[in-house]
RNA sequence: GGGCGUUUAGCUCAGUUGGAAGAGUGCUUGGUUUGCAACCAAGAUGCCGGGGGUUCAAAUCCCCCAACGUCCA
């Protein structure tokens, strides 16, 4: 069946009727007894454009939004809410998402699964969210965003367990009371539209309020799972009811700051004074299109009323579309031409749409994201180029810190960032630098790409337009304009050109979607009780007493040598692989049978000891360890945690761990950094570490609540990871590096002894690899390298302090020696063809040459040379030599009696098969060669008939 | 996470079907002129990113590695 009705008495209280709609068909509640659209159709204009719907918030710009906010939060407050700080949008606890999408992503997964208390409840926040999908709409519609704040009250309902604080009554009412109390909004204007809300297994009852033509918030009561049986049909999926009832409500911030001041968009509401700045930069005045300032605003009124009701996908291409719309526009009395429209909508889009991506921009560098080629780096570096392709084409002579300077000042108080203001601005001056270098090189791409194109081509092939973009950066439109410059000036885009590149794209990540099952570690597991882990307990406990409850044959792919059992025990003190830090070794004994551990890993809450035999369930077993890789490992581990502190503390707060690998012989870290790392760096952090060991007596271990770690250390505790489940294991060495972690570490630091950092390198653009050796492993890495120089001046019979020079010295008389050995050969030739002796003579004027000599191809190409280049005496050159299975060289001087008379081609293929090959080459140079040296004495010969000498 | 591209002289980059490594700029020397600059002539400078393979022959084709860049999710 569908969802019942949505009845509630704060309707029939307010005067409120359910009416349908008839251009949607959704059900809706109004207190206009006559109304029949919804009131977010294309037949249902906003309304409150020149006209503000919300009273009392005269203020523009930041002021507004933060008076807006207080007043939402402040009313929930009032009526039982905590109020919540809002969390990053970058979304480091979750690792499905990069950015924070929406309010409730921050209690995703485990809050909204029931499986972790939420912070608060009910509780109140204003999240800052970031949504990349409508980017091309962004500065065109009048209302698109990237960055928004999402206004919302959310309550985590268990009747299952006597909580339930709320439902869709008390909701709806605290919803109207303040649109109708707080903010002034006459109940005529506001309409509630039932319609069901469904995703990602979830679904419910939702309404929408929609307010003077305009959405201004959602309430979506959450309470049904996707369930084959279930009673309740949405969209074609069944679902049934679950144990958690949530509501999810989202409150647009700019939304009401738009409705409260009622500019012709909503960026003039949110970001006034950026949106003046930008005209002034941009010359961009009502002036210039011979208008007068009222005219325009009225106009640009028109075409936000428009846009809100027709709809458009921007991008789906523009001719129709446009023609459509100033159609529209002439039947609304504003005639204008195609010329006109794309003269002020072009240059205005792109000043609206940069103060919007400068929000998005420091908001995500300002939670420590660094631009990258790849992930969520990726994101900012995208949007940081798009602001700067837009002020390029607004032809602004202003710099990206110039712009980041002004957001900082007007729009986004920096003083909640983590990342400090000056990391901010290196970060965008490195991005603005490498944008000028990608567009230096894309002029040259596109100067090369044009060499085969005639100049009065139309259309350039749409594999060199998918190339240049993909491969180099430079979209097709700047191509068509980088090549107009240079004089290809026919040439244009065909319509559609772009969304057929989109597509493209979306067929290459389609296909590599398609990902393998992994073949599971065992058949099928018994349900057994979670193991007990000793290795928390005790770190250095190596031996340990247990009971067999599973002995398994193993399926998985991915398996040690010899392993054939897994083997899951009541309790253990083998650490199974995890965190990055791989599984204990060790052994395992009955009274009856001794195997090898030979690896350790976990299945859900079981630990499998992988070993070369298998136990009867219920034996008795002694474990032990393999205490030497334990203890490199735990080295290991532990020095990551402290070499990633010292990192951060060097060389700022956006250093994040991008992931880790913690081996016996080495560590590696990976962190997010701005820029490549030099030796000193390393130095530097090596240095740090090392002093971190000797000063930090001990490591303290804590186990928190979700609730209370994330309160109290924030989300960088997740530098490895989201973890799964409520309790938060966590590692702190002093205040150098709070991290939650589960594996194992060194009570006392001191323990190490050293930590060296050997080198690093790049993962990607943005994550610098950090490769690490701590305690016994940094004294065999010493070992290693100092057996090479070893031998490296064992070779040179130096002392080793004297490797660098001689090698330096060496190579440089070895490239001196080698010049000389061909000026050499060169001679040799030169005097065993001079003097007329038997290896040259001469027919009709010109010297034939027919020797053996030595050497390899590029010798003899030296010899040949010498011997044709002089044009004075023209010569023809046959050389053979027993390198390699025997080479043959045929040459003759260009232009000249000798390049008439003789092909050298020909005279190559007449003599190889002597020496069993072939070749080939140009009239006047041809090289081949063979398998059999011994024929060449015979294919000199056959030269020598051939030419008649 | 996936796709694509680049790596050649100090610098910026060409290099076609595998067959004699190039241009511009800079450098050195000489000349002319001299306030700087400019001009003319000659010359030097290359592990064609590293390793392996195919081939008589590889800057060029194939595989692996590295660095750099770029697009998409």
């Amino acid at each position: 069946m569908e969802l019942p009705p949505i009845d509630l008495a704060v309707f029939h209280e307010n005067g409120y009727v359910r009416r349908q709609c008839r251009v949607t068909d959704l059900w809706f509640w109004t207190t206009d007894g006559e109304r029949n659209t919804c009131g977010d159709t294309e037949e249902d204009e906003y309304t409150f454009i020149g006209s503000p719907i919300i009273a009392g918030f005269p203020e523009r710009g930041r002021e507004l939004k933060d008076r807006m906010r207080e007043a939402f939060l402040g009313f929930l407050e009032g009526r039982g809410h905590t109020r919540i700080a809002p969390y990053p949008v970058l979304a480091r606890w979750r690792d499905d998402i990069h950015l924070t999408i929406a309010s409730i992503a921050d209690f995703q997964p485990h809050v909204t699964s029931g499986a972790v208390e939420p912070p608060a409840n009910p509780l109140a926040i204003s999240q800052p969210c970031i949504r990349l999908t409508d980017v091309d709409a962004v500065g065109r519609s009048g209302r698109h965003l990237t960055t928004f704040e999402m206004m919302a009250h959310h309550v985590f309902n268990r009747p299952d367990e006597g909580k339930m604080y709320y439902w869709m009554e008390e909701c709806v009412k605290y919803c109207h009371e303040l649109l109708c109390d707080t903010f002034a909004i006459d109940a005529k204007e506001i309409t509630y539209v039932e319609n069901p809300w469904s995703g990602g297994g979830n679904a419910g009852a939702a309404v929408e309020v929609i307010v003077g033509g305009l959405e201004l918030a959602t309430l979506v009561f959450m309470n049904l799972e996707e369930r084959e049986d279930g009673e309740f049909e949405i969209k074609g999926t069944r679902y049934g009811e679950m144990p958690l009832q949530i509501i999810d409500t989202g409150y647009g911030l700019e939304r009401f700051c738009w409705a409260a001041a009622g500019t012709p968009t909503i960026y003039e509401a949110i970001y006034p004074d950026s949106v003046e700045w930008l005209k002034q930069q941009a010359g961009f005045s009502a002036d210039k299109f011979g208008m007068k300032e009222e005219e325009l605003a009225s106009l640009l009124g028109e075409m936000s009323r428009l846009f809100g009701i027709m709809n458009i996908e921007v991008g789906s291409d523009g001719g129709r579309m446009r023609a459509l719309f100033i159609s529209r526009l002439a039947e609304r009395g504003h005639e204008i031409s195609e010329e006109m429209f794309n003269a002020i909508t072009e240059p205005l889009s792109s000043i609206y749409a940069i103060p919007d991506h400068m929000h998005a921009l420091s908001n995500m560098l300002g939670d420590g994201l660094v631009p990258s080629n790849a992930k969520a780096g990726y994101l900012a570096r995208m949007m940081a180029r798009r602001v700067l392709r837009m002020r390029d084409e607004l032809g602004l002579k202003i710099t990206l810190v110039d712009l980041v300077n002004h957001h900082l000042d007007v729009n986004h108080d920096p003083t909640d960032m983590k990342q400090t203001r000056d990391g901010l601005i290196t970060i965008l001056k490195g991005e603005e630098v490498r944008y000028g270098e990608m567009l230096r090189k894309g002029e040259q791409v596109v100067k090369t790409a044009l060499k085969s194109i005639p100049q009065d081509a139309t259309e350039l092939p749409d594999e060199t337009l998918f190339t240049i973009n993909d491969s180099h950066g430079i979209s097709p439109d700047l191509v068509i304009r980088i090549a107009s410059e240079m004089g290809w000036q026919a040439l244009s885009l065909r319509t559609g050109f772009s969304a057929e590149m989109a597509e493209r794209h979306a067929a290459i990540a389609k296909a590599a979607a398609k990902s393998v099952e992994p073949v599971p570690l065992v058949g099928s597991i018994p349900e057994l009780p979670a193991s007990i882990p000793l290795y928390y307990e005790d770190v250095s406990q190596r031996e340990f007493e247990a009971s067999v409850l599973a002995s398994l044959s193993l399926t998985g792919e991915d398996l040690p040598e010899g392993a054939t059992h897994g083997i899951i025990l009541d309790r253990t003190c083998f650490y199974p692989e995890g965190g990055g830090q791989e599984g204990d070794h060790g052994s395992l004994k009955s009274d009856s049978a001794a195997y090898s551990v030979l690896d350790t890993r976990k299945v859900g809450s079981l630990v499998i000891h992988l070993t070369n035999g298998g136990f009867e369930v219920g034996d008795m077993v002694h474990g032990e360890l393999d205490w030497d890789r334990r203890r490199q490992l735990m080295d290991h581990h532990t020095a990551v945690h402290i070499v990633g502190g010292a990192a951060r503390r060097l060389l700022g707060p956006h250093i994040y761990q991008a992931g880790a690998n913690k081996s016996v012989d080495s560590a590696r870290l990976d962190i997010t950094h701005h820029r490549r790392l030099n030796r000193a760096d390393l130095d530097e952090i090596e240095a740090l570490a090392n002093e971190v060991i000797q000063q930090v007596q001990r490591t303290e271990k804590i186990t928190l609540d979700r609730k209370d770690a994330d309160r109290k250390y924030g989300f960088d505790l997740y530098q490895g990871g989201a973890p799964k489940g409520n309790d938060i294991r966590i590692l702190r060495i002093a205040d150098h590096d709070i991290q939650a972690c589960g594996g194992t570490h060194h009570d006392e630091p001191g323990r190490i002894g050293q930590i060296r950092i050997i080198r690093s390198n790049a993962v990607q653009d943005g994550v610098e690899r950090l490769h690490i050796v701590a305690g016994a492993a940094a004294m065999s890495h010493a070992r290693g390298q100092e057996d090479i120089l070893r031998r490296a001046a064992d070779s040179f019979q130096v002392p080793t302090e004297d490797v660098p020079a001689a090698a330096q010295r060496f190579f440089g008389e070895w490239k001196d020696q080698r010049k000389r050995i061909e000026a050499l050969e060169a001679e040799i030739v030169r005097l065993r063809t001079s003097g007329g002796g038997d290896d040259s003579s001469e027919i009709d004027g010109v010297r034939i040459v027919i020797m053996e000599v030595d050497g390899d191809l590029k010798q003899m190409t030296n010899m040949l040379r010498e011997l044709t280049l002089d044009a004075s005496t023209p010569t023809l050159a046959v050389l053979g030599s027993r390198d390699g299975g025997g080479k043959l060289m045929v040459a003759a001087t260009e232009n000249s009696p000798a390049s008439e008379r003789y092909n050298a081609v020909d005279i190559l293929r007449g003599i190889s098969g002597h020496i069993g090959g072939g070749g080939g080459g140009r009239p006047t140079f041809a090289q081949g060669g063979g398998s059999n040296p011994d024929g060449l004495p015979d294919a000199l010969a056959a030269a020598r008939e051939i030419i008649g000498a």
